[in-house]
DNA sequence: TTGGCTAACTAACGATCGTTAGCAAAGATA
DNA sequence: TATCTTTGCTAACGATCGTTAGTTAGCCAA
């Protein structure tokens, strides 16, 4: 999101992002969400150059926020259990304060076309390397057992990419105690220590 | 899957799998399914009732495989430990089995009308309490520590779940040994423990 | 006061959607 | 051989899709 924004075009962005939440992004029609804002669908083309657009927004700018959290991680040199804790925290921070953005970002994005497509994918993979990247140094620390690496970033992103789909902003959990629970169940596991 | 079908019926199915698989349920046309065999769209009308009835095939269908597998572990008196994980086993092998099937039962469910939509929402709230319960009797038994244990439950399921998209059949890791590696990293953790 | 800009409207375009009607050919059954 | 069922076809229905054209009313700067 980096230029600046109409009032409107805001509002567009967000009743979109929660109607292809809610809906899905094909089974929206501009006219869905042009009446979710009280207007007529020709008129949001005031606004928005096409459909396609919203869902770039929204993707791209779920990406950017990722890439953000990401930077503000790498940018402290850091034991890779403290670094990965603090990864979880920032990629919780973002899921749980943007849900139905997330909600689009994880299932949405195969309805960009090319270039997009292929370009968003590859974010998604550099970002997917990062996560891989603090485990194989935490096993290079000794900290972390050598398991398969791959298989245990994709459980973790997994697990906290579902976030959008059970976080509450009214439950008991705050984001930042989610995170916690999260890396200490990722660290430990669940088995009785003592 | 129930009754018995036509070989035809079938093919339409899986193909129809695969397309919601790839696009999306609202995305793919009975043009495109019909296509995709090579007859013309009016020609499935023969076999099948609707383009929802594909979609609620589909989505029962991974519903009973996964009860057959809860029914099978259910069925022996295990230690919660070992019974988690025979149950990651069973429902990874499911997933793995029914790939395409797997991610249509995850991300197109909601596009069901009502009342398959609440009856599927309710089995699911269902499938999911069996996992809880075998983590509450983990932590009865003094195996497993007392987490929050809903958090701990859709993090283990959501992990399972994002098998559909990276699990390749042609992999190095047979289905087996990747719900041995879930298991160990539920239960144990990242952390080296020497 | 005038002229241009913004943002809404109505109307409609061509495409595509899920689905139905009606028909023809082939195979099974009597 | 005669009849019924199955499974495909062509044609088309009404609805809805994303989008464009053309217009109008209000607002702000000159």
């Amino acid at each position: 999101m980096s230029v600046t924004q109409t009032e409107r075009k805001l509002q567009i962005t967000d009743t979109a992002t929660t109607l292809f939440r809610q809906k899905g992004y094909a089974a929206t029609s501009m006219r869905d969400l042009a009446s979710a804002i009280g207007i007529e669908a020709a008129s949001l083309y005031n606004h928005v150059r096409s459909k396609e657009e919203l869902l770039h927004r929204i993707c791209f700018g779920m990406a950017e926020a990722f890439f953000k959290a990401r930077h503000q991680v790498e940018s402290l040199h850091l034991a890779a259990p403290v670094k990965l804790r603090l990864a979880i925290e920032k990629h919780v921070e973002v899921i749980t304060s943007h849900r139905d953005a997330s909600a689009v970002f994880q299932h949405e994005w195969r309805h960009l076309s090319e270039p997009d497509l292929s370009v968003f994918i590859s974010m998604r993979n550099e970002y997917e390397a990062y996560f891989s990247e603090i485990i194989r140094q935490g096993v290079a620390e000794g900290n972390f057992r050598a398991t398969d690496e791959k298989l245990a970033v994709l459980s973790l992103l997994s697990s906290l990419n579902w976030l959008y789909d059970w976080y509450r902003p009214d439950g008991t959990l705050l984001p930042h105690e989610i995170a916690a629970h999260q890396a200490e169940l990722f660290i430990y596991g669940i088995n009785q220590t003592t």
